[in-house]
DNA sequence: TGTATAAATGAACAACTGTTCATAAGTTTG
DNA sequence: CAAACTTATGAACAGTTGTTCATTTATACA
């Protein structure tokens, strides 16, 4: 199911949303990251160990980046009991990685 | 323009996939660069100091992001006589960015 | 209350990035 | 060839990022 790639469309950005957009990326431009975007685009919702032993990142790693993520308007997250679960805020950054992701010849 | 915004695909990508993308997320990751795409998105090729111009940045310092792009692919560059024109290779960044840019409530 | 489990936090540090500056290298033209 | 112009390069440095480790906070449950 790979996005219609629209055929060198024009892009005129101003400023200030240029720099939305290196933000996101930048926000999001790590393997790991991106495998928790993944994991969230398919879960709804996951607390960190679940991740962590999905992804097999420790712990404290782990919480950085959800953190960060989080921080950053990504994810979201909620305590339930002991466990703490995040959700994928952000849907969009979806679309960004399937888009990417399409570039087969990467 | 929009793109179709697919509503939700599921995400799968192999680890070695998820490093290709966040390896262009991060090569593409920053406000310059940005810019620098858009302008070779509207423009075929133009010589550095073109863009130099337009972006209003300084010789150097585009250079040096610049040869870092061409480096990973994303643009191509020619010499003609004493300038060098630079083009966009990787013509998928822009429906990348595109993407991005339509998550208005960014 | 004490112990176990889950997650966050903060210090420390290496690695990488963005930037500036000075200089070099390639090209044209007088 | 010298002078002017265009672009690249490399050193230096500040700032950011990714990671690890030890510790702390929060919750559950015996």
């Amino acid at each position: 199911m790979t996005l219609p790639a629209a055929p060198d469309a024009e892009l005129n950005l101003t400023t200030e949303k240029m720099e939305k957009v290196a933000f996101i990326l930048k926000t999001t431009a790590h393997p790991t990251r991106i495998a928790i975007v993944q994991l969230l685009s398919n879960h709804e919702s996951l607390s960190v160990t679940d991740i962590s032993d999905k992804l097999n990142v420790e712990q404290s790693l782990l919480s950085h980046h959800l953190s960060g993520m989080k921080l950053k308007g990504i994810l979201s997250s909620h305590r339930e009991g002991k466990n703490i679960y995040y959700a994928l805020k952000m849907r969009e950054v979806i679309d960004v990685i399937q888009c990417l992701a399409a570039c087969t010849f990467l």
